[in-house]
DNA sequence: GTCAATAACGAACGAGCGTTCGTTTTAATT
DNA sequence: AATTAAAACGAACGCTCGTTCGTTATTGAC
């Protein structure tokens, strides 16, 4: 039942989660593309992916400079080299920008760690999973999940509904792990709100402060082995 | 030796803390002012309080609701009803009202929680104070912190390396309180960096996501006794 | 009631923003 | 080599921004 799936369960296994998920350079962008292409006006394939590498990926930099506000489309314009007009053949306006990237999100999160309550019955194992996959998935896609974090104010009425919601979603999915696990005697009886949100917290952590861990030379599996720990400390029963 | 200053170690104690520290509306308005001071035109104490106050909380608001960036002075001056050159004689301009806000931060924490290295010796006291005293501060002055995290993009660099290091020099204050528990035999043998960002995570958490902490209705009793049990976990010897 | 000193005012300015669109360059097809 | 469609260009437009400053209103001491 979780023969090829699990591989990544295993300790050091970051790399096997890579190639067991569409999450190679090619792939992001080639997803990214096919999730706007409507709203693209280029219509050669290569040309368009190409260049909205390089549009979001300045993006990305400029974003972190000085905030995806204080960022003119002149100094996007200037970092990757296209004109003004060429621009917004591209990304039909910059709030349109803003949003394309947030919008990515839910759908390739979806993608690489989908709902397990059907497969898998072990709470325990269904945690493992969202926690692991969770930090492996923002290692790979930093940018985008930095950028989500901080920029969250420049989205539209309806847009930013829509991320508050995701956000809850990935907290009352874990709520619901973690009632699961007791009800299922796994777990010890915790707080299943307080401790949702703590878990949060820590999987946000890793991409909110990656300089720092970085800095203090971490690796994404020993941040899970540390945050596992803590989260078994208060769910294990004794 | 820990004898008043301790009242607010006890339990459900935030009204004692709020009770044993420079922190009332007044106060915190009165110190803002006096920080500040040489920068502000106006040279009557009362009213230049008054119209900082009014200025402040404007500022939070609109913040909240569209980032500092894309606040306007426009808008500041329709919600405080004040005039563009009004705002003038107290703001200096928009950067400095944004780092008049961003200093006065280290400055209350500094008043609120001492240095406790030299007073106190055992660690697991000096642990239980910076938490409790970091979410009873954070609670107090909720807006103030959330604006902090909220706009760092902002400040100047000068003023940026400043937030850095204080951000920083907390981490380093947890770092040393857990290694002196581990030299003292207080604690168990925990990786001091990560335990010292995790817990910095779940603090920061408390006024990050107070809105959502508050539709679950916990409080920061609640809080603490929460975080803290998952800490003592972490460093308690068995 | 007078008169300085202080505070509040708000129109005006120049800079820079997001966006548009008529034109030019490039690429592909015949 | 000619034709045509696609893509890139960048000057120009209208607007809003942060900021200034000459003027008016308010205050309080005598």
């Amino acid at each position: 039942m979780d023969g090829d799936q699990a591989h990544w369960l295993g300790e050091n296994d970051f790399n096997l989660f890579r190639s067991s998920v569409p999450i190679s350079e090619q792939e992001i962008w080639l997803s990214f593309y096919q999730l706007h292409k409507d709203k693209i006006q280029v219509q050669k394939q290569n040309v368009a992916i190409e260049k909205l590498k390089i549009i979001i990926q300045a993006t990305f930099k400029l974003s972190n400079q000085k905030g995806f506000t204080l960022m003119s489309l002149r100094d996007l314009s200037r970092e990757t080299n296209m004109s003004m007009g060429s621009l917004y053949t591209y990304i039909g306006s910059k709030g349109q920008l803003a949003e394309m990237i947030h919008q990515f999100l839910p759908h390739i999160f979806n993608l690489c760690i989908p709902d397990l309550s059907n497969s898998i019955k072990s709470a325990r194992e269904r945690l493992q999973r969202f926690i692991r996959g969770h930090v492996f998935i923002t290692e790979c896609l930093h940018d985008w999940f930095f950028f989500a974090f901080m920029e969250t104010k420049h989205l539209s009425r309806a847009n930013k509904k829509l991320a508050m919601k995701n956000e809850l979603n990935s907290e009352q999915w874990l709520e619901k792990i973690i009632s699961d696990g007791e009800r299922l005697n796994e777990f010890a009886s915790v707080d299943r709100f307080l401790m949702g949100l703590s878990i949060k917290s820590l999987l946000q952590n890793w991409y909110v402060k990656r300089t720092t861990y970085r800095q203090g030379k971490v690796t994404c599996e020993q941040y899970i082995q540390f945050i596992e720990q803590m989260i078994n400390k208060m769910i294990e029963k004794r």
